[in-house]
DNA sequence: GCGCTTAGTCTAACCGCTTAGATAACGACA
DNA sequence: TGTCGTTATCTAAGCGGTTAGACTAAGCGC
């Protein structure tokens, strides 16, 4: 592997000049100089070691992506994006799964800021102390959903109570009167602003009631969850799910439960994954822009000219389709 | 943030002492020297600055998983499991989605290389250039398929042949006497393998006759694959899927086009992924033992004593459920 | 008591790159 | 012509570790 010293001697020039080229460094080259020391590179098939620039200059060249579970879908497509444009970049993403687990993502944080990543991308199970270290360390966050009051980071989402609302109103426009919610654990991001969505779409419905379960975000442990509630007499006749992974795990409830979807129980899933078009019968959702959201996070991270902490909202798209009970089908094969 | 030198001055030695002790290092250290390394080390928070290590001593604690797409749910459950296993070592583990497009593919090899990562596990898209570049590098790897005749690298992974022999015999043993086989695109590693195994399969059912179809390693595209068998008077009465993946796209398509599963057409997976338990109807698949490949894997990798080439081949389930026309239902339900 | 080995420690070079400070060349300008 | 500001380059000191080589003191055999 040839190094900037090999480089060098080949052009003629020190290490110093071979750096300010591939920085187009603090110092200025001329043109001639510059164009020896790219030929020499060329010739050596030279490539600055990344190691080294991270040691000696402080970037490293990656940004974290901190997630509660990369087998949801909605996260897996989240780092398909982010990897793309990050590698646009020039950077590498390091995913940090914390399988649900409080601490694998401390063991997470901390290996990131260990390995000093320029930015990290927060979808937190602990979102305060998450921040905290990070923000100690000198790492620079974007949140991907709502954080306490107080808390100075950026954060870059849809609206959730807007859309939370847009989504229940949605089903309860369809005439159902019970209407079943699982939301994500009691403490986690997210809830309380889908339970407050949810209330307010209640309002317009005043005939309509909700019933409430809180669940961990698993298509396994929803279906645990809404078990009880389809194996009732009068299950609820529509459930709002806060996430598709969710969703998908209360379709095969009712299925196992012998209801129809949507004849018998009407369901909606929150995220907007393409998982959505090929479930039985497709996913009606609430989209969240995860290019955009990706796209965005990545630029925020990155321009280092911008430092204030800021609240970025996005659009949502309400996806009716057939489990909601709309016979949109599977009109929407966005994929 | 503490570095060695301050650890040093305050333990009265000098930085090699501390780099002894945190290394085991090359030489010995008086325990009574330990004793007072560690005690200033815990006092000051020191942790050894990954990057300078990285730089002197040529080892990263990072390992690569490089894939072809994290959202298949094999790959992500795989990438879980690694990271878990490195982390239990120490290392952190890279993840590298070439998003089933070979360019993304290199992209991904030579930032691993770049990076300096000790030890890369394949599933790769080509599978030749790829193991190439990364031994031309000093990587070592440890492919999760079979890999072509001369290739010298270590393999870690089923029979697949028997596997997929097992997994048709089971289906036509229902007495089925047509067969689709969804397998993946025609020169993606295994693909061969499945189609050897069903032909042997055949051989016990002669009454039975196959068709083929390749397909992109997706739902969606799986989909698309086997609507047209669907969609004929007399379609195939179960359909082999190389893939769980797959599968999930061709339980979808007979929905769509009207048939039951398992009444009209049956159906089989390929990984033994938990997200078959919860399809509309389970799915019956062949469990690759994921955990085992994971803990192995890291290990072999992170053995630097061993650096042998070996093929290691690992035990694989046969797990029947509804969709294959058995009554097992989801009495499988492991997570 | 002497040479030889061994344990324990320190010094300093090195990994490969970045960048501030010193230096040289060159017009512009009074 | 002497001075000053620019531009282009080089020198060398980091970044924070690792580790070979030099050194000392203790332990051993004879």
């Amino acid at each position: 592997m040839a190094t900037a010293r090999d480089v060098a001697e080949r052009a003629g020039t020190s290490t110093a000049v071979v750096s300010y080229v591939f920085n187009n460094g603090p110092r200025p080259v001329s043109a001639e100089t510059r164009r020896r020391v790219l030929e020499a590179a060329a010739e050596l098939d030279y490539r600055p070691n990344i190691l080294a620039r991270a040691l000696s200059a402080g970037r490293t060249y990656s940004l974290g992506l901190l997630i509660p579970q990369i087998r949801n879908p909605y996260f897996a497509t989240l780092a398909e994006h982010l990897e793309n444009f990050a590698r646009q970049h020039d950077h590498l993403l390091l995913i940090g799964d914390s399988a649900g687990d409080p601490e694998q993502e401390s063991a997470h944080i901390g290996s990131f800021i260990e390995r000093k990543v320029d930015g990290v991308v927060l979808v937190s199970l602990l979102v305060e102390p998450a921040i905290q270290r990070f923000t100690a360390a000198g790492v620079p966050v974007v949140a991907l959903h709502p954080v306490p009051e107080g808390v100075t980071v950026s954060t870059l989402s849809i609206d959730y109570v807007a859309a939370a609302e847009a989504s229940a109103d949605h089903l309860l426009s369809h005439g159902y009167r019970t209407l079943g919610v699982v939301t994500g654990p009691e403490d986690s991001p997210g809830t309380s602003e889908h339970r407050r969505g949810i209330e307010r779409a209640l309002e317009k419905h005043p005939r309509a009631s909700a019933r409430y379960v809180a669940s961990p975000v698993s298509r396994f442990a929803a279906r645990d969850a809404v078990q009880p509630w389809l194996q009732q007499k009068r299950p609820p006749r529509a459930i709002y799910c806060s996430t598709d992974e969710q969703a998908f795990g209360v379709l095969f409830a009712a299925w196992e439960a012998g209801l129809r979807v949507p004849e018998d129980v009407a369901v909606m899933g929150f995220d907007g994954t393409s998982e959505c078009t090929v479930t039985i019968p497709p996913l009606a959702s609430v989209r969240q822009p995860i290019d955009e959201t990706a796209r965005r996070a990545v630029e925020l991270l990155l321009d280092r000219t911008n430092t204030e902490a800021a609240r970025h909202v996005l659009d949502y798209t309400l996806i009716p389709s057939a489990s909601c009970g709309c016979h949109a089908g599977s009109a929407w094969l966005g994929r």
